[in-house]
DNA sequence: TAATTTGTGGCAGTATAATACCACAAATCA
DNA sequence: TGATTTGTGGTATTATACTGCCACAAATTA
């Protein structure tokens, strides 16, 4: 895996969580309205996943955002 | 996978492609940039893969772009 | 206190992304 | 024409994302 230095899954798993929160919706709801089990959710929060891209625009249904705004954080 | 009906990795692939040419860069060229072989940048063109956050970000710096551009297409 | 909600993490199995090569054909150029 | 550049795709191996489930503790609520 590449990009380890700046801790990009961090980074990443961080600013779902604050998007997350932000919206009141927890992590179960959250699943409900895409495909993708609260548990995934949970682990990508928490740095554990290099997510792939159709992973990220479960996220974004999810979150009623675009997928872009999933990678406009700052690494 | 998810999302596969609507082709998102044919499409996030001529993304990349167009966003490359528009640069004048072979893949060569774009691989010297990032952490990538030219014959996996080639591959992702081609929409044969579901890329992973950390290579998402390879891909940006090897088109000196920000990451959430990469992104910015309709699906 | 009791009941419910919430987040975390473990598990096993499967699929596939990533890595690092290389060979080849077609296009481009000298 | 001959040399170089370019894109595609094959291979074998390794690592790990994903799936779907469930148990548990802590926090929240009634």
């Amino acid at each position: 895996m590449k990009n380890d230095s700046f801790d990009l899954k961090e980074k990443f798993g961080l600013h779902i969580k604050r998007l997350r929160e932000d919206r009141g919706l927890a992590l179960r709801d959250m699943a409900t309205k895409c495909e993708l089990d609260y548990s995934q959710i949970s682990k990508i929060e928490n740095a554990k996943w290099d997510v792939q891209l159709s992973t990220i625009f479960e996220l974004a249904k999810g979150l009623d955002v675009e997928a872009k705004e999933l990678l406009d954080f700052k690494i």
